[in-house]
DNA sequence: CAATAGATCATCT
DNA sequence: GATGATCTATTGC
């Protein structure tokens, strides 16, 4: 590959390895670029919080699909979330993004989010981080080795120490703790 | 600062 | 018909 997209091998782990790896890579869309600070794993299994809990559905077949993919959906009825497929096919298994650190495309960012006050507001939180690089429904799916969207290794960050804790906002399996995040960065959904 | 309400709709029961 | 992996503005201390 020219660029330097994670290849496929790297989704197909288990989902709390590729949720910890994803910290301080490059989530790049078209024009705009962001360092992954924050992610959650949403397992399988006996994990209820995760959409894939209740089976293999229309929504929720891409979660069941080769890993590397995209999955989007709408929350609360206007927000977007993006999430990576992983673990192999037929397993279900993905990881959230949560936040981002602005890294290419700050004033365009700034014009989709004109509520964001400031540069950590523009993607702190995961439909900030959707609005922010503009990735809707029409990138479920999406394979994110190749084309406009991509997580790439190149210019990511290295260097840092995890902060894990519980995840953020669900009602099942409140006291798992699978949310990761870079320590000390100021980009992170909550302080 | 912390707490809370309202916006709004695809998906599943 | 209820629910939800959220964000923002507003209110109240």
């Amino acid at each position: 590959m020219i660029d330097g997209a994670l290849p496929r091998s790297f989704y197909d782990r288990s989902t709390i390895d590729v949720a910890k790896g994803l910290l301080g890579k490059v989530l790049r869309h078209n024009d705009t670029a962001g360092i992954i600070v924050e992610t959650e794993a949403y397992l399988g299994g006996d994990d209820l919080a995760s959409h894939s809990a209740r089976g293999l559905t229309p929504r929720t077949k891409v979660i069941f699909g080769p890993p590397g993919h995209a999955y989007v959906y709408l929350i609360y009825g206007m927000y977007e979330c993006l999430n990576v497929v992983t673990e192999a096919e037929g397993q279900p298994g993905c990881v959230l993004l949560r936040a981002l650190e602005p890294y290419q495309g700050h004033s365009i960012m700034r014009d989709r989010r004109p509520a964001a006050r400031k540069d950590r507001d523009l993607a702190s939180g995961p439909g900030k981080l959707a609005r922010a690089l503009a990735i809707g429904r029409e990138c479920n799916g999406a394979d994110l080795t190749a084309g406009d969207l991509t997580i790439d290794a190149h210019g990511s960050r290295v260097g840092f120490e995890i902060g894990i804790s519980p995840r953020v906002g669900i009602t099942h399996c409140a006291d798992w703790a699978l949310r990761f995040y870079i320590r000390d960065n100021l980009f992170v959904s909550r302080r």
